[in-house]
DNA sequence: ATATATTTTGCAACCGATTGCAAAGTTGTT
DNA sequence: AACAACTTTGCAATCGGTTGCAAAATATAT
């Protein structure tokens, strides 16, 4: 069995309260007490056990970290970020997977029985179930990487979704497409509707531009794909902005396949900036969000939630950034 | 304050150990008891905190889920299949992200003090320090999808590599390729090191055939190109064998970038047989692991090893898979 | 109805920690 | 040396549960 407080009090001849005492920042013990009990505590490998103190303090370091979204690559790179920005300050990530629709009630009950400090959701949708489940049983909740439904409140940070369509519109604008197209992955999503808006409210301020739009059902190369291929059964635009770099791959591959050319008979961006876009294979033009800004500042904010539960809650945009690659033209069309 | 059990005992006007007993499976309730428990629990949204009950039974169903791999997009599918197939059974996954050779004793140390039921590796290279130090605390490991050094006792579940490099091999020689190489991630894991071994012994028995080998350092992308086009410089082989799907793509992309096509001039055969390589614009010829296979073997294996944590160190071992597709000539030349 | 076997229940101790409080120990002042 | 002020320590209660044991309740046999 693993070696308990009590072990090491026995050892050290000290009371129990010593050894806490020792092992808790912030608490009053003398020099030599403490290198009385370090040195049994070293000695017979003692660590405290976080569970049973999470019984006292109502801490468990344990942060639930969510997300739906385990088919695009993408997410995980903000795995990777959210993994590692949390373990650097000693919070513990607990994983649960949505999926596959598992009922989110019952995912928001486990969690609390894991008395979880705080949840990170990290996708575009945040079930609206979930949060109210969670939010009710007082555990502080942040959404990163989408938004929530409009009636939901809750901390909310992410890319400024309608300033990345708007750019995605300036940029195929400036490089003089007439006709232009938006394919978004569901058409419920708040985000990919948010991208929409930005991007058609923009491109309706010049009314000689053609604009058309599509969804794909989902984010995933098939479903770029396969919007791509209906696409061009008809006459088509002459470039498309994507809710999502996977869509585009996707939607290249197509484009290729029917012997057409990207950029110079259909032009590409994407959206995200994902490292696959990078590639040189792919070279995608696309929008950027900030992604590890957005990890490390609701990093910040959920420790801020955890100090002070009644904080209002906030909303944090950031900015997005163009991106340049080779799936564009690179001048304006005369 | 979340509804504890006393609570429940008060209002349901019983002890605490009934309550305890409705909730526990196995122990002995009248079922008038039950039944006035569980009006009292729905009625107040009552649920037992696990972390408190861990204190006494010395289980948390908690699982270390250990990986130093999130570079690499195939690693996420095996996410997604861990996550889901823990949950399904009512583990929970506490995630450790080991990437940046964060230190792996404490990072034991951590996960014995959130007193892990049982920690589950998922790569390549399991740390030596890192299973030692986790073992001495007496939590079973499980390392999936590598092979751990030959000194180190623990359960492994993976595929079988040599017979990865073999079956690589065959399929080469099969499509009368004179000239082949394997190009490797690093050097010094024991999984690639396996493939190799696999895959030359074959060649090794057609001393006609020219084999040659290289090492990319790491399994990237990026790797994989660069490593391909220092590769170009000079008289190359006229098939490969990659150590895993993402150095191949990477290196197809400088192939094609030299002007050279695949498969016509150079041939390619991946490893693992990620999402990816299904694609339509890479469409890779690869030997496929039976990823969903391994995943349920070793959340099998772990259920066993908690029950019986004497069970001796077994080694589970998956047969491949060829699966063909357009980065091999599909007819020997001759 | 009584004796016996079986099931159900509550008491109290325990799991591994923390912490308020009062007693004991130090330090400094006069 | 006596006293006050402050620090350090241990006691005992507590966190939210489980569980062995004996008493109470119920079922079964005679």
């Amino acid at each position: 069995m693993a070696v308990t407080i009590k072990d090491v009090a026995l050892h050290a001849q000290v009371s129990r309260s010593a050894v806490s005492r020792t092992f808790t920042d912030g608490a009053s013990v003398s020099d030599k007490m403490r290198k009385k009990v370090e040195k049994s505590s070293d000695l017979l490998g003692y660590r405290p056990n976080l569970l049973a103190r999470s019984l006292t303090t109502n801490r468990t370091k344990l942060i639930g970290l969510i997300s739906n979204n385990y088919k695009n690559p993408f997410f995980f790179e903000i795995f990777d970020l959210f993994t590692r920005g949390l373990q650097d300050i000693g919070l513990r990530p607990l994983l649960v997977n949505l999926t596959n629709d598992e009922d989110p009630k019952a995912c928001a009950e486990l969690l609390a029985q894991y008395s979880v400090d705080a949840v990170i959701f990290m996708g575009s949708e945040l079930h609206a179930g979930f949060s109210t489940a969670i939010r009710q049983k007082d555990i502080p909740v942040v959404h990163s990487f989408g938004r929530p439904a409009d009636d939901v409140q809750v901390h909310t940070i992410s890319v400024d979704d309608k300033q990345c369509g708007q750019v995605a519109a300036q940029t195929l604008l400036k490089l003089g497409y007439k006709s232009v197209g938006f394919i978004g992955g569901g058409s419920t999503m708040q985000v990919i509707n948010d991208r929409l808006i930005g991007f058609e409210t923009e491109i309706a301020k010049h009314p000689d531009i053609k604009f058309c739009k599509h969804f794909a059902g989902t984010h995933s190369f098939v479903a770029g794909r396969n919007t791509m291929q209906k696409i061009l059964e008809k006459p088509h635009a002459d470039a498309y902005f994507f809710s999502d770099d996977i869509l585009s791959i996707g939607a290249i591959s197509a484009i290729q396949d029917a012997g057409l050319s990207v950029p110079n008979d259909i032009g590409v961006i994407g959206m995200n900036n994902m490292e696959m876009a990078g590639w040189n294979n792919i070279s995608l033009t696309t929008i950027h969000q900030p992604t590890a800004q957005i990890v490390s500042s609701t990093i910040e904010l959920v420790e801020a939630i955890m100090e002070d539960q009644e904080r209002h809650p906030e909303t944090r945009l950031f900015s997005c950034m163009l991106v340049e690659r080779s799936t564009l033209r690179s001048n304006p069309k005369n």
